[in-house]
Order: C-alpha cells, then structure tokens, then sequence
DNA sequence: CTTATGATGACTCACCAA
DNA sequence: TTGGTGAGTCATCATAAG
C-alpha cells in the first residue's frame, strides 16, 4: 500500500515513463501472443519476396486462391504444411504470419487503425481521442484468445465454403487496416452477419476498452488475486492534486450513500433538479442501461465513457421495496417529474411476510433482506439450525449470542424466513416475484424447473425502480412506446413499462433463454396486450441491415433498455470474475454497438 | 437424464479505534 | 491518517441424489 500511496504522489512522469515502456513493449507482446496462439514457434517471416514455385510442385486450385489474395507462395505453403488444406486454418495462419510482420513496423503510425473507427460512425468520435494511441494488444487478454480462435475456426468449418471467400475477403481487408487477424476473427465471430463498419465498430470498443488498462498503472489496474487494494481518496481537498492523477481517479467512479441515485420517493438529492447532458447523448432514442453496482474498480468508468460520459445513477432497490439491490443505471431519460408505481409495494420484511412476526426472534434484527441472487439455501441448512436452535432450547430465554450471531450470519447470507418454532426456510420463487415487483407466478409454469425460477428472477430487474425511473416516459408518450429490449430476461422493462400504464406499440426483445423468452410472450399474451411482440435470441443478430428493417416496420424505436450480463462482475463470482472483457459481460459492448447503429439510422431517417 | 447440494474467495466499502 | 474488522455481492463447478 505504501507502494502505492508514493507511486500516487510521484511526478506524471513515472506515469508517462512507465506508459511508454508499456506501448514500447507492445509490439513484441504481439508477437509472443500470436505465436503462442498459433503454436508458430520456429517460423521465420521473414521474406516473402523470393516465392519459389519450385517448392510447390503443382499449383493447385486450394493454392492458387491464396495466390490470388497477395500471400506469398512460401507463407501458403507453411500454413498449409501446418494445417492441412483447410481454407478456414490456412488462411487465418496466413493472415496471423501477415500481422506478424506488420504490426512491429505499424504500431508507430496507427492512423490507419484509427480512422475507420472515427469515420464510421459519427458517434464515435465522441471517444476521447487521448485514448486512441499506440497501443492495441494486451498480454492479458491473450489467454482466452485461444479459445475465441478455436471457435471461430470452428465457425468457418461449419458455415461450408459457400460464404468462406466473404469472410476470407473481410479477413483480408481487416488485416490490411492493421487489426491482427485473431482480433478480426473475434470480431466476425462475435458480430455473425455484421457489415463491415460494424466489424470496426466493435474492434473499435473493444480496443478502446483495452487502451484504457494499457494506461493505468500497473498497481491500479484491477488485478484478480492481488492481495490488498488502494484506499479511494477522492475528498475535496484532494482533487487539487496533479491533473495526471485526476485522469487516473476519473476511472474510479464513486457510489453515493446514500445509494439513492438522483432521488428516491423518499429521499432527493439536494440540490438535483435537473441534470445537462452531453450532447452527443441526447435521444432519440432515449436508453437504459443497467448493471451492478459493485463491479471491480473501473468498471463503471468504462461503462459510462462508451455511454456518452453520462454519469450513473446508482440506486439500491431497497429505497423501493423490502429487498436490497445494488444496481447502476446509466440513462438519457429526464429525472424531473418522477413518480412511484402505485400500490407501493411493502417496504419492509415484516410487511411483506406478516406471517413471520410471530417466528421472527427479536436477536434477528434484518429489516430488509440482502440482495436475492440467483442461489438458495438448501434445505440442509435450515435443518442444521433448526438443530442448533433446538439444543439450545434448555437455556432460558435467548440461545448464545454466539449461536444467535452464527445463525444471522446463514439468514442474511441467504435471505432466510422465520417460517416456524426454530424454523428458517428461503425465500420461494413467487415471493421473490413479489419482492421483485413481477406479478405473481410470472416465471412459473411452462416447463421451467425451480432451479431456473430462481435464476431469472435473480438476474432480473426491480421492477418499483426501474418504473420510478421509466416513469417521465408517460407524459412523453401518451400514445404508446416502442422498445428495443436487449438482454431482456423475464420482462423486467416491458413489466415496469405496462404497470406505468404506458401502451407498448412495438416491442423488440432480445434473450437468449428460450425458457425467459417463453415466460415473457406468456405475459404478453395474458395481458392481452395490443402491440407487437418481436423476438430474438441472440444480440448478434441485430445488425445495420436488420436494425434498418425493425425501425423501418416499426417507424423507429423511443427507448432502447437492457442490462447485459453481470457474471464477469459480480461479487458473487469466484470463478471468472473477469471485468467486463469476460466472456459475457463483454456482451455490453454489443449494447454500445446496437445503440450507436438506431441512433444513426434513425437520424438518417430524420433527415 | 434432471435437480439439489456444498465447496470454492476476492474485491470493495463502511466503520471505528489507535 | 492508518490499519483492522465486518459485511455484502444479478455465481460457477463437480458431484451426489433422485
């Protein structure tokens, strides 16, 4: 920590020093990252201006269509000698050698890379450019890349050789802009159908997103398995400090306490009224976008810079209902005007489950229950206090707080009830529909199993908060709304929208559980709603070409509202906390792209 | 085959005493 | 200001049980 603390008061010059020597490095750990990949080991790469045909005996036609890109004869027959005549292998060896090559000499002039991106799309330019430099290759990344490149090859073999010279082409072009061909291979993969501009879109992101921890420091960075952490100091006093360390701790976003965002029902900011929005963020469409609070540092500063710079709002849900939920909503909506779905729903546990009062013990002293996740407690556990509990029933009066501290330690861990003497139990799946403000039996039926019950609902929205912030859209749209509903889960958006009375016209959503897109068209259709229900089960699909069709068909969407996958964030996590370049919470940069391409077409339909 | 269960820590922040 | 402690977190995996 002291480590830190004197890097942190040290001149901007060990950070631009210790920048340089990380870009310096870059070239190389390209280098090594590919050749890991590929398994490459003793290529030389060398020259490519001698090609001798006599190496290869008889052109084939497999050969020749490699020929006829521009690789030279002794690169093809390498890759060929590596991987067999498999087009799909061959030509991303060919195009991982070309990268090779280039990418020492093209890392000092990176205009070639930067220029699509910025002259693509118009929104785009709202990056800060600070952020576009040298550097594009990360050595962390590098570990999962095989397994995208594994997939990806897999995706050629399957897709057959009828689209292969499309995607060889786009390959090709990419490689010549200066991405390394694994990064392209990632992106085409990841954006199945995409245009071109799209493909750069995303490795745009994606790259960006990457920059961003090439400039923090290494001790700043979040490391997974990395003891201690640096203490947040962001007090008045010390913004005063030098303007290097302010861009750092401008990642750093702090969370509010209390955590009411903007206001709650209960509770206003003082001094919020109204908020300026950058420019570039302004609607149509208006757009919501959620996630968890307590995301690894830096996150949420990476979140709100591809969202426009607009701040977050981070609210607990526990302003809103009897369950806590840390959440941050990253939105273009006013916040003047707001009001609460009504009935309010109850606020605390005792209201909702008057039923427990006469079992509750005055030691557990839980008013609101801790976040409901996607896990239970087991029966076992409950059995194992009621044991503990019962041997304790010879003591007069309370059991030891030893015991007593134990047992609220399992209750708040997993939001358990008093159903009984001596009785705890979890939460059931109707009662976490109720808390979460669905109606009841919205995820029940239709085949789902319990254990699936309790994982939709614990990725899903609070619906009291969400419709308290949803709310200004009433008065704006008197005649019914469209929405693009991305990662849609069991209907969270499309629920808090119908109880605030406001009509859905069109409704596009996209969920890739087919179990969670069942549980929403039920909804749909025992709500007798009148509007149009459109959907689809993976982001990837929505393209430029398909966004086009849908705005055209509906005549262009008021809100876009999603929350991608939080897996890669959440605390919860042991396992692959990763950030958001894991493998699903990566998924946000598809909501940055999808949002970027209505914006653009619908202002193009404006005109 | 589906379902339930237990084991698996790290990161971050609030709070408080020294 | 520093260091310690407690608390909370939209989870994942292997394996046993049904």
């Amino acid at each position: 920590m002291d480590k830190n603390l004197s890097g942190e008061d040290n001149d901007s010059i060990d950070w631009d020093t210790e920048d340089e020597l990380e870009i310096q490095e870059i070239p190389d750990t390209t280098f090594s990252s590919c050749t890991n990949l590929r398994d490459a080991g003793e290529y030389t790469v060398r020259s490519h201006g001698e090609a001798s045909s006599s190496s290869v005996p008889c052109q084939s036609k497999f050969i020749q269509q490699f020929i006829v890109m521009g690789f030279p004869e002794e690169s093809i027959a390498k890759a060929i000698e590596q991987n067999g005549e498999n087009e799909g292998l061959v030509l991303d060896a060919l195009l991982t050698f070309k990268a090779l090559e280039d990418s020492p000499e093209e890392q000092p002039s990176t205009s070639s890379q930067l220029d699509p991106c910025i002259s693509s799309d118009d929104s785009s330019s709202q990056y800060d450019e600070n952020f576009l430099d040298d550097a594009y290759e990360e050595v962390s990344w590098s570990s999962d890349s095989d397994n995208c490149i594994d997939s990806a090859d897999q995706c050629y073999l399957q897709d057959g050789s009828s689209s292969l010279s499309e995607k060889e082409q786009t390959l090709l072009f990419l490689a010549n802009m200066g991405y390394p061909a694994e990064e392209a291979s990632i992106a085409m993969e990841r954006c199945q159908k995409a245009s071109l501009a799209e493909l750069i879109d995303f490795m745009c992101a994606a790259q960006m997103a990457r920059e961003e921890d090439i400039y923090l420091p290494e001790d700043v960075k979040p490391k997974l398995n990395s003891g201690g952490y640096k203490k947040r100091k962001m007090n008045n006093e010390l913004c005063s400090r030098k303007k290097q360390r302010a861009i750092l701790d401008e990642d750093t976003i702090l969370l509010p306490n209390p955590m009411i965002g903007f206001g709650v029902p209960t509770q206003s900011v003082p001094g919020m009224v109204q908020r300026t929005l950058p420019e570039q963020a302004i609607g149509p469409p208006y757009f919501y976008y959620e996630n968890v609070a307590l995301a690894p540092k830096h996150v949420w500063g990476k979140i709100s810079r591809f969202l426009y710079d607009i701040e977050p709002e981070f609210v607990d849900s526990k302003y809103f209902c009897a369950s806590a939920r840390k959440r941050g909503y990253v939105h273009n909506l006013p916040i003047e005007g707001r009001f609460p779905l009504l009935p309010l729903p109850p606020s605390t546990i005792h209201e909702a489950f008057p039923l427990t009062k006469k079992w509750w013990p005055s030691w557990d002293v839980r008013i609101k229950f801790n976040c409901l996740q996607t896990c239970i407690g087991s029966a076992r556990l409950a059995d194992r206090i009621r044991k503990a509990l019962e041997a304790m029933d010879n003591f007069v009066g309370e059991p030891p707080v030893i015991v007593q501290k134990d047992i609220l330690h399992e209750c708040r861990k997993w939001n358990l009830l008093w159903v009984g003497r001596n009785k705890v139990a979890p939460l059931e799946p109707d009662e976490v529909e109720m808390l979460l403000g669905f109606p009841r039996n919205h995820t029940r039926g239709g085949g789902i199993s319990r254990t699936d019950r309790y994982k939709s609902l614990g990725n899903s929205f609070q619906v009291d908060t969400v419709a308290y912030h949803l709310s200004v859209l009433k008065d704006l749209f008197p005649k019914g709304i469209n929405v693009l509903s991305l990662f849609s889960g069991i209907g969270g958006a499309e629920v808090a929208l119908y109880r605030l009375g406001i009509p859905l016209n069109n409704v596009v959503s996209v969920e890739k559980s087919e179990v969670n897109r069942n549980i929403v068209r039920s909804w749909w259709e025992q709500t007798n709603q009148r509007g149009n229900l459109i959907d689809f089960d993976d982001v990837q699909e929505l393209n430029g070409d398909r966004l086009e069709q849908l705005i055209d068909k509906v005549g262009g969407f008021d809100l876009v509202i999603g929350g991608s996958p939080c897996n890669n964030l959440t605390g919860s996590n042991r396992v692959s906390r990763d950030g958001l370049e894991g493998k699903d919470s990566a998924l946000f940069f598809d909501y940055v792209r999808i949002l970027d391409l209505v914006k653009s077409i619908m202002s193009s339909r404006r005109v």
